[in-house]
DNA sequence: GCCAACGTTGGC
DNA sequence: GCCAACGTTGGC
């Protein structure tokens, strides 16, 4: 099993839109490293941490599971959405994204600057300068920790 | 709202 | 294939 971490606007859809939702497909990834990640890497019972970027902190918030493969992003195809995108065809599609699920939202928010000030999880990705990745991989002993931090 | 960082696009 | 211009992300 792996971890991940999966940037979200609280604007557009927070923890607690997963929450009320139970599940989502998350769509709308339209950078190659963060769509190779799902599709090449990710699985089911793979577990998310929730961030908020954007956000008053930013930070994780919560924890999701993913629940299928990588499967196509449909609003890809769509004219009308804002995340469409002419280069992708149905018979080669070049998005694609997860369905996760709502695990829970932590009682408290780990944010950035606290991540960046704890030693043993200051190395995590989403604390480097310039990440704009909004699908990434965390490492398990980061995982542990941040788990810990939040209970 | 500013702007640094970075990915993508397109002219050549 | 280079690289300047441009658009987006996201912390602050």
């Amino acid at each position: 099993m792996n971890y991940w971490l999966f940037k979200s606007e609280p604007r557009s859809y927070s923890i607690d839109d997963l929450a009320r939702d139970t599940k989502t497909f998350w769509d709308g990834v339209r950078n190659y490293q963060a769509r190779n990640f799902m599709r090449d890497d990710m699985h089911i019972g793979d577990r998310i941490f929730f961030y908020h970027s954007n956000a008053d902190p930013s930070g994780i918030v919560g924890l999701a599971e993913v629940t299928s493969e990588a499967y196509p992003d449909q609003t890809a195809f769509d004219k009308m959405d804002h995340h469409y995108d002419p280069k992708s065809k149905k018979d080669n599609p070049a998005w694609y994204g997860v369905d996760i699920m709502f695990c829970k939202k932590f009682s408290r928010t780990i944010s950035l600057e606290e991540i960046k000030n704890t030693s043993a999880v200051k190395d995590m990705l989403v604390a480097r300068r310039g990440m704009r990745l909004s699908v990434m991989p965390v490492e398990e002993k980061h995982a542990m920790r941040i788990l810990a931090m939040a209970s």
